[in-house]
DNA sequence: ATTCTCACCCTGGGATGTGT
DNA sequence: ACACATCCCAGGGTGAGAAT
């Protein structure tokens, strides 16, 4: 995990307590501290600063230095801050508050800075010149070993001896300020870029409109004039991010200014990055935000629509059912009314009516289920009579009040048929409603014959499929005893 | 006893060199 | 071009000893 913090945010933790203390609660060590605190200039409590402090001897805190062009603003290391040491920094961790003004850090940097003057040869080379130089040399005594080597020296004539020179000036000023280190990408030192607080993409060579497409001698070279550009120069037209040989002097007499205008190059280019990463952040969020707010529209729209297509289904349903219901009494009508009429009287009538009769029933959805899912989650408990009476070891859980109403209760004298029914219709709608809160309970009641049918048709319904067996068993019994049930 | 400094060591990643 | 070895460096830890 990295851990993000402004100098200042750094600063401001070192000083309360003692290192050794603050290192375990972020969770890497003191010595790592320090060191982030030296690259930024952060002073840290002297030895024995503690010791002082507890025994009430005077003690003073070092203030945080300004910061100029060439420190480290934002530190990065690892491990975490916790919340109590959180609530001892200004802001967020790692973002600053108001960016100081350019102009007086440039200042600061200046004063710092000094003059910077051309290097009088190479033999104090910075390590990337020397990485450079060094190079050249094995590519010397390699050709010296070898009578032919396809490489060649790349840095002996003056005009690449001057260039680096004037590279090797800035690059020794840049780490002395602590501005940052020299990386040369390529071996021929076109790609140069310093690295650190202050660090910026470079080019030195011959401005380009005006070059030779034939360099005649290295003399001719060396007349060649040099320009040295910035590479964010560009985003950045209002101030100066490029120099080169002209009437007000050769880049050697410039230096100071190159590096101090390199640096402040630098400066801009950090923060117009870090805006755009503020503005990338934003906007990143934004989409994420939005994207949350379009799956969630979605889920509830898609919710929406499969509980108006469930309460569609159902109503459907519903009029199904219904339109079932009056056609099989229609049908039972029909049949009261030919045995009533002369018709009745044929033979094959009882054959017939038991034949329209079952198709009444079968139509009729007070007598049929049409699937398991009707009684989903409904448990149907016989009533206490029932269930001891005909099951001498309780398969199925008593219920100990029939007449709880959230548990659902049909019950009927059952003298006839249509108090069946009528039983059944209750159980049913009882049980709908008992469905998401609880058991139903089927209780039927009245002669023994009666009973039986009501407990055999009430219970049919609900068990058609799971428990026909049971039913059977309940017929049985019922039928051939006396009693209530 | 606590805190701090310093030298040394370890580790991982990138750059560079070398052989096939 | 690729795989592998080696080097280099930054970040970070460890422990002895000094300072208070």
């Amino acid at each position: 995990m990295t851990l993000r913090l402004t100098r200042e945010q750094l600063y401001e933790l070192v000083w309360p307590e003692a290192m050794s203390r603050i290192c375990k609660a972020i969770g890497i060590s003191d010595v790592a501290i320090a060191k982030h605190c030296g690259k930024a200039d952060i002073p840290i409590p002297e030895r024995g600063y503690w010791n002082k402090l507890h025994v009430g001897q005077k003690v003073t805190r070092t203030p945080l230095p300004p910061r100029d062009l060439a420190t480290i603003n934002l530190i990065e290391m690892g491990g975490a801050l916790p919340p109590e040491l959180k609530a001892r920094i200004t802001g967020e961790p790692g973002i600053d508050g108001e960016p100081e003004n350019i102009d007086v850090l440039t200042e600061r940097f200046r004063k710092r800075l000094g003059k910077v003057s051309l290097s009088r040869d190479l033999t104090r080379a910075d390590p990337a010149i020397a990485k450079l130089l060094n190079r050249d040399e094995t590519i010397r005594q390699k050709m010296a070993a070898s009578s032919f080597h396809w490489e060649k020296p790349r840095f002996e004539s003056s005009y690449e001896r001057r260039r680096l020179r004037i590279l090797n000036s800035i690059f020794l000023a840049f780490a002395r300020v602590g501005g940052g280190s020299a990386y040369i990408r390529d071996r021929e030192a076109r790609e140069i870029s310093i690295r650190g607080p202050a660090g910026v993409s470079i080019t030195l060579g011959s401005p380009k409109k005006r070059q030779a497409r034939n360099r005649r001698s290295d003399d001719a070279d060396a007349k060649d004039k040099l320009e040295l550009r910035a590479e964010g120069g560009r985003h950045h037209p209002d101030i100066i991010s490029s120099w080169m040989d002209d009437d007000a002097g050769k880049l050697e007499d410039k230096l100071t200014e190159i590096v101090i205008g390199l640096a402040v190059v630098s400066e801009r280019e950090s923060r117009r990055w870090q805006s755009e990463m503020a503005t990338w952040q934003r906007k990143r969020e934004e989409g994420e935000a939005e994207a949350r707010r379009k799956a969630k529209e979605k889920a509830e729209r898609e919710e929406r629509e499969r509980i108006a297509a469930e309460e569609k289904a159902r109503r459907d349903g519903l009029l199904t059912e219904a339109k079932n219901w009056r056609n099989a009494r229609l049908i039972r009508e029909y049949v009261e009314a030919r045995r009533r009429s002369e018709v009745a009287q044929v033979p094959e009538f009882e054959k017939w009516a038991r034949w329209a009769l079952e198709v009444a029933d079968q139509m009729d959805p007070l007598f049929n289920i049409k699937s398991n899912s009707d009684i989903e989650g409904v448990k149907i408990r016989p009533s206490r009579k029932q269930s001891f009476r005909l099951h001498p070891e309780p398969v199925l859980p008593i219920a100990s009040r029939p007449d709880q109403a959230d548990r659902g209760y049909a019950s009927c004298h059952a003298r006839s048929d249509r108090a069946i029914r009528t039983a059944t219709l209750r159980a049913s709608s009882a049980c709908r409603l008992a469905k998401p809160i609880g058991p139903a309970i089927v209780w039927a009641c009245g002669s023994a014959n009666d009973a039986g049918k009501s407990a055999r048709l009430v219970l049919h319904w609900f068990w058609r499929r799971r428990v026909s067996s049971l039913c059977h068993k309940i017929g049985g019994v019922t039928d051939s005893q006396h009693g209530g049930h």
